[in-house]
RNA sequence: CGGAGUAUAGCUCAGCUUGGUAGAGCGCCACCUUCGGGAGGUGGAGGUCGUAGGUUCAAAUCCUGCUACUCCGACCA
């Protein structure tokens, strides 16, 4: 490509508007631009590299034999009623109304769309194991769309669709895709984790998680030191620790702590670390009666472990300040588990602490030396809390703690759409059985900005090349003024095509200065130098995305070509 | 949806407190000089100051409503 007629349009500046350094850097490169909240246009930069990764994903999907298919991005509603989540959606879900006042859905995804097709077109065991996927548009009305196209409402998205006849098939089926998404990040050449996450309402089904590892990461993942466990904290679990709980030191003892609201408030007055103290947090069981939950100070609840105990109410609600005081004659910040006549569950943290410091159930009171079956019965324990590095993980390995940006999940459904949408095939007996079904979602658009997160300098993007917008740029010096330079650059552009490498000839006519800056600011992982000067040398000029310094090749399109790696 | 903030030229912002005739830098166009790390000069184009109303002789500036966008929380590829 050459540049001049490239349409190139890149800033110096930094939009006011853009918080993290992938939005930042697309949009001061020219590769995305800002139609509304989460909604972006690809420029002619940006839709190369975009393409390139769709490449590879399809080719992947493809070699793992998944075969394409393309759905309507616009939906009928009726299919959705059907599954139920025409309700269950909410406000994700943008709807609209034909001119017959037909109602439809913008697809945020495709479950009932593909088992819909299947239903029409699969009705024998002949015809299965199938997978099908897109790559495609979908728009989810986010209820807070950030960070350009991290979270955009409108993004585009690999999304398979797998059936089978039975577990075993789709267990086979996800492990085939789950190395398919593997694959497809060693070859972008992006660091990443694959990670255990919550599998929801839908329990008991199977789900993992692919995660480029990225300081600005939206989630933070548990990762065992010695590789065999990790999970998202959502769902990352612990044990209590193996350290015996200590015998109670001193008797349990009321101390006044006026105006004493938090963790922190207490371990300033009590001059105690958080890890001596309890935290109490209430909330609502499924009889509507209050739960008790305690804590270690210093942990933090993780909702999704609380609200999936017996008995308690899903979706979590925590108990207002009305309900508190009734039961407990204090407000929140003075409540602990001594004299409590309600479920109390405490999590394993605090299973073997003695001598804790935990609110007294009286305004501007707590209790030091607090022990359990002392000062209070045994409650139940469980896991409650989000893990923090250095727990053990469920085989005792050390947690660490690395943040993550989610591009691929892949997920084993079982039967509740194919049951749902009354999908049926016939066994080899005649038999009609409900395929089991599992689905493979990544996200195109993310993985470009999660690239950028995880690939950048102070000059702008260093793209691994596989996704770069162009594997080289050629950069000519005094080209107005020299017909050697120009010959040349024509010359090496026209033989660097024919090799396949996929090569940008900067031909704007700029000074030096710019033409560097925005090659290095766009990312392109090599560059060389046209001038006179290396002409007559019979050298090129030659620097990588991320060397500190230029060296001097041969001035051959062979030398180059080497200098490439191809 | 709750909380916080912003809205003036293509971009980054000043002007608003104390109402009085629209500003800078970058970018863009033309010409000249420059030309190995975001050059300099001269001239130029470009804004109904988010929007609707109100107060006033007079509103970018004061008041009210609305809208859009950004950030913090629950959601997700």
């Amino acid at each position: 490509m050459r540049l001049s007629a490239f349409a190139l349009s890149t800033t110096k500046e930094t939009p006011a508007d853009a918080e993290i350094v992938s939005h930042q850097l697309m949009l001061r490169a020219g590769m995305i631009r800002k139609l509304g909240a989460g909604l972006y246009t690809w420029t002619p930069l940006g839709i190369r590299v975009l393409r390139k990764v769709e490449s590879i994903v399809r080719e992947e999907m493809d070699a793992a034999g998944a075969l394409e298919v393309l759905m309507p991005a616009v939906q009928p509603a009726e299919l959705w009623q059907q599954s139920g989540r025409w309700e269950a959606m909410g406000d994700l879900m943008l709807r609209m109304t034909d001119r017959a006042e037909r109602q439809y859905c913008f697809g945020p995804t495709h479950e009932e769309v593909i088992t819909d097709y299947a239903k029409r077109d699969i009705s024998s065991y002949k015809q299965l194991p199938v997978n099908f996927y897109q790559i495609q548009t979908k728009f989810r009305d986010e209820i807070r769309p950030r960070f350009g196209l991290m979270r955009a409402r409108e993004f585009i998205m690999k999304d398979a669709y797998s059936f089978h006849m039975d577990e075993a098939d789709l267990d086979r089926e996800y492990q085939v895709m789950r190395a398919a998404y593997a694959r497809i990040l060693d070859r972008i050449g992006l660091d990443y984790r694959i990670v255990a996450a919550d599998s929801g309402a839908i329990g008991g089904a199977k789900s993992e998680e692919f995660h480029v590892l990225a300081h600005s990461g939206e989630d933070e993942l548990a990762v065992a030191e010695n590789g065999a466990y990790a999970a998202n904290i959502e769902a990352a679990t612990t044990r209590a620790s193996d350290t015996p709980r200590p015998a109670p030191g001193g008797e349990l003892r009321k101390v006044d702590t006026p105006g004493v609201a938090t963790i922190a408030d207490l371990c300033a007055a009590l001059e105690l670390p958080a890890e001596a103290t309890a935290k109490a947090i209430v909330v609502m069981g499924e009889d509507d009666k209050p739960v008790l939950l305690v804590l270690r100070g210093d942990h933090s609840l993780n909702e999704i472990k609380a609200e999936g105990i017996d008995g308690i109410a899903t979706p979590l609600q925590f108990a207002d300040e009305s309900t508190i005081r009734e039961h407990f004659g204090a407000g929140p910040g003075s409540l602990g588990p001594v004299n409590v006549n309600l479920r109390v569950i405490a999590d394993y943290g605090v299973q073997n602490a003695a001598d804790m410091a935990v609110g007294a159930n009286y305004d501007g009171a707590h209790f030091v030396n607090f022990n359990w079956g002392r000062d209070a019965v045994e409650p139940e324990f469980a896991d409650l809390r989000n893990v923090v590095a250095g727990d053990p993980s469920p085989d005792g390995s050390p947690l660490s703690i690395l943040r993550g940006i989610e591009v691929g999940h892949v997920f084993q459904l079982g039967d509740k759409y194919s049951r749902a949408l009354e999908l049926s095939v016939l066994d080899e007996n005649g038999k009609s059985i409900t395929p089991q079904m599992g689905c493979y979602g990544f996200g195109v658009s993310r993985i470009v900005a999660a690239a950028i997160e995880q690939c950048f300098d102070n000059a702008g993007i260093c793209w691994p090349t596989a996704i770069a917008p162009f594997e080289l740029v050629i950069i000519p010096i005094k080209a107005d003024k020299s017909a050697a330079v120009r010959e040349a650059c024509d010359k090496l552009y026209a033989e660097c095509r024919q090799l396949g490498i996929d090569v940008a000839l900067d031909d704007r006519g700029l000074r030096p200065g710019p033409m560097f800056a925005d090659a290095e600011l766009i990312g392109i992982p090599h560059r060389v130098v046209v001038s006179d000067r290396g002409i007559e040398a019979g050298t090129l000029e030659y620097k990588g995305r991320r060397d500190s310094e230029n060296s001097e090749i041969e001035y051959s399109v062979e030398a180059l070509r080497q200098k490439l790696g191809r």
